[in-house]
DNA sequence: CGCTGCCTTGATCTTCTTCAAAACGTGTGG
DNA sequence: CCACACGTTTTGAAGAAGATCAAGGCAGCG
């Protein structure tokens, strides 16, 4: 039984058209929080916009650098991560397309608490962290949108705060890989796959655990059909015994 | 040297009265995201609002039940909780006066994602999740100071999720100590007082651990001199040392 | 075709959990 | 006011889970 060995994950041709002013109008659209306005409020909100260019493992911002800048993910993935001063880096999330990230609050925060860093190459749509605030005065609709998105990555942080605390590596690997899969899914003959560079590393950065502990557990799951793997990717086969894993632990 | 052994804790007097009407705009406007409005709508908004009392230990809601009403703590302690099929409970906040808790958006959460339990005697003010929404439709200040709560609290989560996998038991009580110190504390002969009953328990699932093992840490604590502890309290003594302890780890 | 970086696998060691039992404190009722 | 009874805390010893250290293998790329 060979494995497939070649990654099955495609990058996806960013280049600068994507980012052109034809396509922005569009994009701004289908971000969750703008869907509502009529279209003469978004080309205004449009103009306040900027789109900028990374190329993959480029950064975004730091941690500690000054908070300006509020992002949209308008192509490719961003990894949000908290340094620890032991060198010990922890992956907070992934965000893609329509996903925002950066400064939400004038007062608050100072400097970027974590640093984004593009995973792939990205494309992202920047607005000065008082423009946005600006832009929300002007809108309850939006700020009511931003607030329900944050509260809902609230919530999602706390569940990953449980999981992390209450279950074992083999659980929260299960259960990141579901969350990933659904974020980031897309169906191919290989299974669901996660359509983004992760390696060991990054998932454990996920889980607080090491890239050791991370292989030792995709290998397991691959051993048992769960999932299929190889350098810098994962594809699930078998979503239900991976849920149920997750939560209830019997291997 | 004979050890302090009756707790310093003073359980503040709640009684109905602390919710009377008279007291309830007063309160409101030091709510921090009603701070800014003109008397005239705090006055307005007051109405909505309807005081509830919880005792010790009493749930005001539980994880899965239909999320209707957002709180805000008027006076006493609450913890928001979250439960695990294996009967592991986490402890995520501890919520003081001033703090809300409960539904924030009228999309996202059908049914409360964790249980609210009152730690000490509760006063708490509570409106429709609807009502508050529209308060923040009408004075969209209202929302952008809800929206600033609620990243902040997402950076906290994120700081924990940080905290939880990159350290060891240890810095994470250490941390959690100086934390609860800098929310609840209160300068007092032993020290800086963490004023609430704070039990092995409460600790071990604010860090995911066991009650055991933080009464192990919290004994060497005391015996290195850094707190004073007792049956259900903490007070710090050496807050610079429990500071570099979280971070770098040199006992 | 060989280099670089990622991944795998094994052995050892530390940390934390688990189970168990004893000690303590707190509030109670005599 | 004292003694009892409860729940909390402490402490010990054994065990498991995961980290760490180290060596080798494999993929992709120049």
């Amino acid at each position: 039984m060979p494995r497939r060995r070649k990654s099955p994950v495609e990058s996806e041709p960013i280049e600068a058209h994507m980012c052109s002013i034809d396509l922005r109008l569009e994009l701004l659209q289908q971000v969750p929080f703008f869907a509502m306005l009529p279209a003469a409020a978004i080309k205004q909100i449009n103009a306040r916009f900027r789109e900028q260019g990374f190329t993959e493992e480029q950064p975004i911002f730091h941690a500690g650098d000054p908070a300006a800048r509020l992002y949209v993910v308008a192509a490719g993935k961003v990894k949000l991560m908290r340094h620890t001063l032991t060198g010990q880096d922890v992956l907070l999330e992934i965000l893609a397309k329509g996903d925002f990230f950066g400064s939400l609050s004038v007062l608050g925060d100072e400097t970027y608490p974590d640093s984004a860093i593009a995973q792939t190459t990205v494309c992202a749509l920047g607005v000065d962290a008082e423009d946005f605030r600006a832009i929300m005065s002007q809108h309850p609709a939006v700020a009511l949108a931003v607030l329900d998105i944050t509260a809902a990555r609230l919530r999602d942080a706390h569940e990953a705060i449980r999981q992390i605390s209450a279950h074992s590596a083999e659980q929260r690997i299960a259960y990141t890989l579901l969350k990933l899969g659904e974020k980031l899914g897309e169906q191919q003959e290989v299974g669901l796959l996660i359509q983004m560079p992760l390696s060991r590393e990054d998932l454990a950065g996920m889980v607080g655990s090491t890239p050791e502990t991370a292989s030792r557990v995709l290998s397991q799951f691959q051993k048992a059909g769960l999932i299929e793997t190889g350098r810098q990717w994962v594809a699930i086969l078998d979503q239900d015994r991976l849920q149920q894993l997750s939560a209830s632990g019997s291997a």
